[in-house]
DNA sequence: GTCTATACGATGATAGAC
DNA sequence: GTCTATCATCGTATAGAC
């Protein structure tokens, strides 16, 4: 899974990625609504006004960091049912997905998780689509289990929302020290999922 | 588990409960920096100053919206390992116990979850320790579980992060008619945690 | 591209009449 | 307890000099 080295987004001014950068730690310490342009400008060492030399407003950066974190997902998902294999196998790359993309971005993959909602109602729209399809993309590999009777038989919606909820503390509380490397890491919450907590 | 039922908390008025409840549904909304007092007070029917008579301030809100959720979870996991039994049993009421919670008290968990870093300093030190205290109780349980051969020799944080965490969904997405009562959820959930996704 | 200056609405909170 | 009036501050964003 090289998307995360591979970005396809066209190249940012030197300028325009500290901005950006700066806005993402802010909006994962004190949350999107709380942080304004003077702290942003305050820690990228600009005045607030020459922010706007090179975003066009606050909102813009939010749409901006959301969507490049959906896209992560949404094109790693489509690449995993691509490549096909059991659906075990492919719900270890989905947790491997979520655990490389935690670990590699962790204050972007905050506001992806949390701040979507103070998107504007037309990024909304755009957002819940992409999000939206990688619930159905899940969705399917757990029926497609079921059906070839891999998984048990139990609630999936209940199981998706669980194993997606289930990664969320990655991007705050990975230690590589205490949990090893990601793959390490994506490995053993993989192996907790499939086989559970009793022995 | 009659902890939500039985609220210890001393009677408040009728005028204060409805401003606490608007506005821990407004901050579910909006999110907690996000939403004014002005807001809260149209919810209310009354205008902004006449908050002031019910609540010192807009931070106190939120304190007491935390704290009281805090109490409940520190409560009822106290509850739990006073009960004793087994690991397994321990952890089964405890996934229910996440459950009642989330689904009884939707907007105010969601401010416990979410909001609680906008806490004043002096606060969050006290919710931090509330934290705290439910997490080393949590460890507690999945540590014997291991020594006794009841639990997976695993990682016991990632263990732990990842099953709080798997229950985080819960507040915003449970749908009665398709995961049946908050019984039968908790229920559903915990065979999961406890045998796997595999056959 | 960066600055200073500034527009102008929203914010949390208070004072004081009723 | 509720209101009107008001304050001081901070919010995003723009204009225009350099």
């Amino acid at each position: 899974m090289s998307l995360i080295l591979t970005s396809k987004a066209r190249p940012m001014s030197e300028r325009k990625t500290k901005i950006m950068d700066a806005a993402a730690a802010l909006f994962k310490e004190k949350g999107y609504a709380a942080s304004s342009m003077r702290d942003i400008a305050e820690r990228v060492g600009l005045e607030p006004s020459s922010l706007y030399n090179h975003i066009h407003s606050k909102s813009e950066i939010l749409k901006d960091i959301c969507m490049v974190n959906a896209a992560l997902f949404v094109d790693g998902i489509t690449c995993i049912r691509e490549e096909g294999g059991s659906s075990t196998e492919q719900l270890r790359k989905l947790i491997q997905l979520h655990v490389d993309i935690a670990t590699a971005r962790g204050s972007s993959i905050t506001v992806f998780n949390d701040e979507w909602r103070h998107l504007d109602s037309e990024s909304l729209v755009e957002f819940l689509k992409m999000r939206k399809f990688y619930e159905k993309s899940l969705r399917a590999i757990l029926e497609e289990g079921i059906r070839c009777g891999e998984i048990r038989d139990c609630n999936v919606q209940v199981m998706l929302l669980s194993m997606i909820s289930s990664l969320r503390w990655v991007h705050e509380y990975y230690r590589p020290e205490k949990m090893g490397d990601p793959q390490t890491l994506g490995c053993a919450i993989a192996d907790l999922w499939l086989s559970g907590l009793s022995t």
